[in-house]
DNA sequence: GGATTATGTACAGATTATGGACTAATATCA
DNA sequence: TGATATTAGTCCATAATCTGTACATAATCC
């Protein structure tokens, strides 16, 4: 919002990103066709892709030959031979690393079991900047250029300081010198969604729901997340399902956590992989546990579905295992009450890419930072 | 999501709004000031203000005399002489239209009593189109040019049409020719919003409660309200507060109207000013209905702040009247459940802006767009 | 093989912002 | 009271960037 005037070197960088975007976003194409698409001239369009050839962002990737007439031009793609951005994650019982080119090519994922839970933060940040050092150290091995990373946590993220971490007992810690890279930090669900823009369905409009120990929500619209005002929408897991319910860790009552969080569903078991079994063989009171934690996940989504109008519903994390299961009870408690507001309900579908959403959402975060503004991050 | 590539003219376009902005955002400001806050050379801004000056949306209101030495500027401000726009709004009993100058003061102000529930939609928008003819004429012969219009109605809207107003008993009604003029139509809660963005507490985020026989809530965060998806975003009124509660109109169960709805507050009266004497004189069933849709109404809230993190709550509407009988059981509400899950609930604040917020909202509306693209608006 | 068609580059021209010099108008100070 | 310092706003030559036309290039069509 800083409102600035533009010049002329501003005016370069923001076509320098609108032809990177066009790029992106539907594959490859000839210099003649990025001309069409952005309605630059054929020149402007040559010289800027002449700036991103340099900073090898992109390739040429040999002629495109459609069998039509004329002089066949020169395909220009993302290029995922020099630029990768890193991705990191402090979750509860792990730390994960991953670096991703251009092309969303996942190119090397490290993860570390840990039990974050019984550490203090220091010592674990200390173990993360390890993990982000090596990582890096062989990305840039492999001959990329780590440009910029992201951090995942599992709490509430204001202003770059982790605020809350409940599960793992962290209050107001400031995330800093884990990397030499410029860091941003956010929301597990949040970078979960984005995990989901950016690897998943490429579907630019929907609410991911992060099942893991809480629950959370990241909404994408426009391919933007949507943060708030603080940063800190997305808390599906407090929504109230049954306003005198019992008690929720949050200091509510009756929150969708209480009923669908991993501890209610998992009861007296200990592991997703457990619970998964029972329901297989039929045992009924895992059934149960699910579809009660699938009836109260309706009723949240419900309430989200008339707060902020998600094109989609993806269910992710622990949900995305249990889908089957849950499928049922949440798509029949959307039905019934969305009833006669809109058309249809949300589709309801399950994530494609399991546990490591939030890592390669962080990693997606630092892409899109590129592809949104090329001359500031590379210094064009 | 265009991704144009950036002109001259587009440039241009731009900077033309940056400064019309900065003008706007903090009051009158010399081409100096304005240089120094957009990063604009004084030259660049001289050229842009002349452009403004001709188009007759600023003017310059004289010489600044600060006491300090050198030579004294000329401040630039924001004209309330010539560029106007109309907001209209269709409501469940009236038709009301308002002409509003650039410096956002209200230069006109029609409403006609009218019983929209018993007519059809063509006898409805022939009143209005009456209506908004006769005004911008009073207001063109008071000098003002009407550059555009938008229209606030109690129903869904998607992409311009207006899907669904179930207290009209309307649904995809096309709404056309009303005037000469660009025409937007959106829903009322978000243009009361924008309402309260423009003509009350001038804050820029929060979420605006609309409480009218439905009860819709509109989304501001940084200053541009927040639509969803397909624009449906806010549907209060729908968030679910008991789960298996008494049946909603919308299909649903336990929805907040069905406790906090106009109807549920007024039970047997027939109007707001006889609830208010009623909950003057201190009518124990009065009481106990505010009670319970406080109570209700807080609930909802905790849903809402969980998942969209608004700055504050402003109450409108009816909750506006009632405020004195309803802060106590909503904040309540929002402080107990909020608990530990922020620092501080939102702040739970009455609107300043009565009845008039959607039609007022609607200009506004109309005023943002041409401070977003003055160029494009009034041809520059 | 020539006509046709489309791609990509070269170069002059157009548009817009910049930057330093200059004029204007006021306050401060001797 | 007059000289000086200081700030505002304009003028004009220059710089950055995009446009548009011309042209070389490389295919297909017949």
């Amino acid at each position: 919002m800083s409102s600035r005037g533009v010049r002329h070197d501003s005016m370069r960088a923001r076509n320098l990103a609108v032809v990177l975007d066009a790029i992106h976003r539907t594959g490859p194409h000839t210099r003649a066709a990025l001309a069409e698409r952005t309605g630059l001239t054929k020149t402007t369009v040559s010289s800027l892709v002449a700036d991103l050839l340099e900073a090898g962002v992109v390739t040429e990737s040999g002629a495109v030959r459609g069998g039509e007439r004329g002089r066949p031009g020169v395909a220009v793609s993302l290029s995922g031979h020099r630029v990768a951005t890193l991705g990191l994650e402090i979750n509860i019982d792990y730390l994960a690393a991953c670096v991703v080119d251009l092309t969303r090519t996942v190119r090397l994922r490290r993860t570390r079991p840990a039990d974050n839970r019984s550490s203090n933060p220091a010592e674990i940040l200390e173990r993360l900047r390890d993990l982000a050092k090596e990582t890096t150290a062989e990305a840039e091995s492999a001959g990329l250029r780590v440009i910029g990373a992201a951090l995942a946590v599992p709490g509430t993220v204001e202003g770059g300081v982790l605020r809350s971490a409940p599960h793992l007992g962290w209050r107001d810690v400031r995330v800093e010198d884990v990397i030499d890279l410029p860091l941003a930090i956010d929301n597990e669900a949040n970078l979960a969604a984005l995990g989901e823009l950016w690897f998943g369905s490429r579907d630019t409009d929907f609410l991911y729901v992060s099942g893991e120990i809480g629950i959370g929500a990241g909404l994408v619209v426009g391919g933007t997340v949507f943060r708030g005002t603080f940063g800190l929408a997305g808390e599906l897991g407090h929504v109230v399902v049954v306003p005198d319910g019992p008690a929720c860790r949050c200091g509510g009552r009756g929150c969708l956590e209480v009923y669908a969080g991993q501890d209610a569903l998992l009861g007296p078991l200990d592991s997703v992989a457990a619970l998964v079994a029972r329901l297989e063989s039929g045992d009924p009171r895992a059934l149960e546990a699910c579809e009660r934690a699938g009836h109260a996940l309706g009723v949240a989504l419900t309430s989200a579905v008339h707060l902020v109008d998600p094109g989609r519903i993806v269910l992710g994390g622990i949900f995305a295992r249990l889908f089957p299961w849950l499928e049922g009870p949440v798509a029949d408690g959307l039905g019934a009450r969305l009833g006669q507001m809109r058309g249809t309900p949300p589709a309801l579908v399950v994530s494609g890419i399991g546990a490591d959403a939030a890592v390669l959402g962080a990693a997606g975060l630092v892409i899109q930072r590129i592809l949104a503004d090329p001359a500031e991050v590379l210094g064009l």
